[in-house]
DNA sequence: CTAGGAGCTAGAGCGCTGTCTAGGTCAAGC
DNA sequence: GCTTGACCTAGACAGCGCTCTAGCTCCTAG
């Protein structure tokens, strides 16, 4: 907070793009509208930068802008709406915790194909073709 | 594989809508290109609906269409291109367990908000004015 | 014989999330 | 004075993954 970072810094400390911070902003997805210098340059604070990171996170996990724009318009509007807000964060929460299962399944699947395909080539090193070529479907309907 | 499945029950048993399941099939998603009737209506097999489902898990864990149409396309090659297959299947499997890590990165971050706001909203329930106004920001600031 | 419903193709359109361009300002350094 | 580089705005464009429309063919039931 000492001095402000420009949006350059800010860039280079949140992996977000020049372009997708002045996005972000027209999207209202900043606590502040962001204070300018005289000259028009954005200044970012530390604050700012720590609502960025989080907005990294709820982006990650598949919050879309408009649910965050929701989001930060309550936190906007002050003290009075925390049920509202913590009602928001628990169906993230929720939706969260849904796509880690599902991931988790998605894996199973995949590192048992792996595991499969890791034996095949084990076993047939030299020739690949240890499956006669008509049984290719059998073979990939695992 | 007795009778051959329409598109509409194919759609109905993997969840994807028709359109879905011709849009993919012109991206080439498909094994085989789909035997039709006499008077051009696709037959589906059970195999199909095998591969469809895989690919829908290939999708939901965030392989793009191009990554799954190079696997069918080495599938349909035939046997031979083994390494490549496991190749493809390792590096989506490594980026999945890289998403798993993210995003329980991100659920750790929310919950820890969600227990915040919890505790706040049990201590406070009459007044919910707890905090001063002016430090909603440390408030958010997380 | 007619209406519905399911299917077909080709291709346009859309929602989301950025990314990039054009055209400009400003400050510092050579 | 001139260049360079970071920044500004407004708005066009892009990529992905569908989704929908128009206009058609069939088949089946009433």
């Amino acid at each position: 907070m000492a001095e402000g970072l420009s949006i350059g810094q800010v860039s280079e400390r949140t992996g977000l793009s020049v372009h997708a911070l002045r996005f972000y902003e027209r999207e209202g997805i900043l606590a502040d509208p962001v204070r300018r210098e005289s000259n028009g340059r954005r200044v970012y604070s530390e604050d700012d930068v720590d609502w960025l990171d989080m907005c990294i996170k709820f982006r990650s996990s598949g919050m879309p802008l408009d649910t965050i724009r929701r989001y930060t318009d309550l936190v906007k509007q002050g003290p009075g709406n925390e049920q509202e807000r913590l009602a928001l964060l628990k169906s993230h929460q929720e939706s969260v915790v849904a796509q880690l299962e599902e991931l988790t399944e998605c894996l199973r699947v995949i590192t048992y194909k792996v595991d499969i395909y890791t034996e095949h080539l084990e076993r047939g090193t030299a020739e690949c073709l240890w499956v006669a070529p008509s049984t290719v479907s059998q073979d990939e309907a695992v």
